[in-house]
DNA sequence: CTCAAAATCTGTAACGATACAGTTCTCTTG
DNA sequence: CAAGAGAACTGTATCGTTACAGATTTTGAG
């Protein structure tokens, strides 16, 4: 009995109950681990029959590869972190925008991984854990600001990510985007047509980009078709509806109340209405709205309100693509994507 | 130059750029990988005064353990994986979920990983996904039925989950639920209150449990305050909001219309007060509608509608809670939870 | 002092996958 | 028919961690 040094890489046959693994497949075949796993990835140095056969039985046993594994040996995690503000939530994108992202990714090798940070903390941190901790091959994050120090971070750090919302930092990066600029505008002509003149605007708060964009259209509207603004900066997307709606019923009680109003979102507008409706005001009569809207809710209850789609699960979808086209090397320029307001029916 | 043979653990300082692993407190230390490892795992068998300056430079070089490394090696991953149905975003439940769920994760070891699947797939696929590929330690389902293939898998290979809603399969797992019997018991009679004695039911699709808690409730209700029952059973909450709409304003238009409804969800109560108005009918007037709700929309907009809350993120949080006492070992007969409408304002 | 028990600490192997550097074997080609 | 090229395949080392089975030192009882 001559025990031989040089062994075969498979010798013991797996347990059978386990889940299978390259060795499973190696055994079954009788090739070498590493021809198993050169078959499965269709590398050039192996025969097309092999392959074939390869291919075959870890169909049948239903081989999945090891992520452990995997990520371990190359560093490749295939997971797409989702950043959120855990208070984002009223505003009621979180959820389309997950959907959409979901979507994309379950035709991938990529996990959806939710990564959380509250309102109150730093949103650096949820960042720098991703990053320090490798728990992910790619970003996504919303809530961007002009000069946003996360995108300053992954761009130093080479690291794949993309934006919902631009930034103004001379950086390219992926992003997807509405147009809040095209959407105000369009807002103050909707409201000028139905002989509005003076118009307020619940915008976002100053410190996201979009906030400039929709101020100047905004601003670039009332120029273009000749109204007044009426200040309402009191309040913002950010804070509560019921701080909105009291806000709102301050404005429209006080002299010179306006006759047109835009807002940010469409939570923000059931707040406007019912501000507007507590101060005895009438819709479409005293005061009419523009919106932005992602459902239908408002549509059904509210029809005297006009409302222009955002699409966040199209966000979702968008920034998905973006992150993995990034991940496998496409240029950020070409990631970068614009959505426009549609109007509603 | 004696070549020693037995050479230490951690030899080669590590490159100061990468990722601090056990080696590179090993090489700081002076100690071997596994006195490091067991160090911060508070073991038994190594000193205090050792451990006091494991922790500390661990802590100084801001270690991680690194997942893919104790995923490998010890088969755990410290992921909760959250499947969602991609359709159900329309009911708006999803977001508060998956905030709910993140809020709790955030303070645990835990990931939480989004594993989605389509309407018309088998909600089956996903839930062999994880099982088969190991993917989670733990999993929250929703959508769940009397009889739950999901729940009898999972049992049946001892996994940890937890499910939105109960079964009634005589098998004892965690969950959490809505009581909709009370709910729908409660609604009948707050109606019968207001004199209406005419109800009609927007029930969730009978496949799914709460249906029939939905359905005894409303049923008890009616007996015990003497009211009767007016068919709405060609659509449920699974139907489009249109259909809903369209099926509600049929109702109210036929002879012996009915007087009240109830709806099983925020969403689904738009959609009938939409049909309500669409045929002409004043609500508070002509009737009464009593909904669950999650959100102030519909409290903002109709406050004629009476609203009983069931809270979503309670639900998450509620979830991941049980479903990590669940890994831990605890019985599964203590991981039950429920939750009582509350009358909103 | 002696020796066993207790207290600390450590090396090796393994989890599953892949990069890399071979090893065989079969053909060409001159 | 020798030599080199090419095709097809394979073993070893490694990623970071932990289970396990020692190894070494200290302590204390007799």
């Amino acid at each position: 009995m001559d025990e031989k040094h040089k062994s075969r890489q498979a010798t013991l046959p797996p347990s059978p109950n386990e889940r299978p693994t390259l060795k499973t497949i190696a055994f079954m075949t009788g090739l070498g681990i590493t021809t198993v796993s050169r078959a499965l990835k269709d590398a050039p140095d192996i025969g097309a029959e092999t392959k074939e056969r390869v291919r075959l039985i870890a169909a049948q046993v239903g081989y999945h590869p090891n992520r452990a594994g995997v990520r371990l040996r190359t560093g490749k995690t295939n997971v797409i972190s989702l950043i959120l503000n855990l208070e984002e939530e009223f505003i009621g994108l979180t959820s389309p925008m997950v959907i959409g992202v979901s979507e994309i990714l379950a035709t991938t090798q990529y996990h959806l991984v939710i990564t959380p940070y509250s309102g109150h903390s730093d949103p650096l941190d949820p960042v720098r854990y991703v990053l320090d901790t490798g728990a992910a091959d790619g970003v996504i994050i919303s809530r961007t600001e002009p000069k946003d120090p996360r995108v300053a971070l992954m761009m130093e750090r080479n690291f794949p990510f993309g934006t919902h919302g631009r930034t103004e930092m001379g950086l390219v990066h992926p992003y997807h985007d509405f147009d809040n600029e095209r959407f105000a505008y369009d807002a103050v002509r909707m409201l000028v047509e139905r002989g509005r003149r003076r118009i307020m605007l619940l915008q976002p708060p100053r410190s996201l980009t979009y906030h400039i964009h929709m101020r100047t259209g905004f601003e670039r509207g009332l120029r273009d078709f000749g109204a007044a603004s009426v200040p309402f900066n009191t309040v913002d997307l950010d804070n509560s509806l019921a701080d909105i709606r009291a806000a709102c019923e301050a404005v429209m009680r006080a002299p010179d109340a306006p006759d047109g109003a835009i807002s940010g979102s469409g939570g923000g507008a059931v707040a406007l209405v019912a501000g507007i409706e507590a101060a005895g005001l009438k819709l479409g009569h005293d005061i009419d709205i523009v919106s932005k809207q992602s459902n239908d809710f408002l549509q059904w209850l509210r029809p005297e309100v006009i409302t222009l789609r955002e699409d966040f699960r199209l966000a979702g979808r968008e920034l998905a693509k973006a992150v993995i086209a990034r991940i496998e090397g496409r240029p950020a320029s070409e990631l970068q994507t614009l959505s426009f307001p549609v109007l509603q029916n």
